[in-house]
DNA sequence: ACGATCTGACACGAGGGAGTGTCAATATGG
DNA sequence: CCATATTGACACTCCCTCGTGTCAGATCGT
């Protein structure tokens, strides 16, 4: 182990290290955004991000934990940009928050296979899970009779999972091809199937 | 090899590899529906139907092969029971077909395994697709005025891909306990997106 | 310039699963 | 009862991947 922290191309230590961890992530994301989880190797992330497994194990303890953390990120970001939308746009308005969110998605087919393909098996149901019901709890929040009568809430729970189901299918079918329409015409039927399906919504 | 067959147990050759496989089938069907494809070795499946492998690799070459016959057995069977409905209760009452198909999902927790969660990745994708495809054609085969706007058709296209994305993740959001209610009470609300989203339908 | 640190390429053993082969035990037809 | 088909258990090899180790060369502090 070494003794003392030199710095190396103008970058300290910790910087080198999380400039590496940033690569790693980046390649996570092109390779399990592509090929998929179960035919992404440890080798085969340390080649797309140009480095070798000695860095890969210094900041990850396996893919798994790479891939968390790669879903981590891109949720943080998608979150982080959906945010001041709703902020700026409020809640009867749904569109623009539709917009910003779907568009990301249909921008970058990765975030598809990312976020609806690959997050049904494995270690990543808990956090689609969890983003479900951040999303769903978010916008019961915003309902204007909420815990009025329990058995509503239950039905805007499930009309809440039927809408996340439809927009991930129309995403997949869209960045494999099977659509061919541009991004806001899908973009404006989603946000019709929203309308129609939330019920008092805008 | 085998010069002359012989009947054992009261069955012939043919009798017996053909129970065999529907062994097999019974096997893969639980262990693939339950613990994942991904997790569900060659030996799982041989401990699960009680044969060795050897019997495995005289009806299917691959798991991968295993895997589409269990796929297009389940699809077979579910077909086999919706159009007799379909044929029964005519397409404006789009309630008896949904009912059968969903309840069947919802009936056997593996089927929504199987079929909704599984078939994003590897090689079932295809298998998916054919059958999101050809609902697709039944159904606007059934629409009063097809083939007259094109367009129109790619919207229908991408509110079938929808109600079907919404039918799935309903399903996966029941299986796995995180919807408290009854399949009918389900059914009525995935009957009623079906009548909001479908365009004159019902 | 020199010693120590950092880096990249590769070697190596461990572990698991696929696919095939072996062999004794069993059941059958004659 | 005997020869043979059939079966089940298991051993065996091969290949892939993980995780770690090794070592020469590059880079930095002094």
């Amino acid at each position: 182990m070494p003794q003392t922290r030199r710095t190396y191309r103008g970058m300290s230590a910790e910087e080198r290290q999380a400039e590496r961890r940033k690569q790693l992530l980046a390649a996570g994301l092109e390779l399990f955004g592509t090929r998929g989880i179960t035919a992404t190797r440890v080798d085969d992330i340390c080649a797309e991000a140009g480095l070798t497994k000695r860095y890969f194990y210094e900041n990850f303890s396996s893919l798994d934990e790479l891939l968390l953390a790669v879903v981590e990120d891109v949720l943080a970001d998608l979150t982080a940009r959906v945010v001041p939308v709703i902020a700026s746009s409020g809640w009867r308005n749904p569109r623009p928050m539709l917009s910003t969110f779907i568009g990301a998605m249909l921008d970058d087919p990765r975030l598809v296979r990312l976020l609806v393909i690959e997050t049904h098996s494995g270690a990543l149901v808990r956090q689609r899970h969890q983003f479900i019901e951040r999303a769903i709890d978010v916008w019961l929040e915003a309902a204007p009779d909420r815990d009025r009568d329990p058995s509503l809430l239950q039905t805007q729970r499930l009309l809440a999972h039927a809408y996340a189901g439809a927009v991930g299918e129309v995403a997949v079918a869209w960045a494999s091809g099977r659509i061919t329409m541009s991004a806001e015409e899908i973009i404006d039927h989603l946000e019709r199937i929203f309308r129609r399906i939330a019920p008092q919504a805008g």
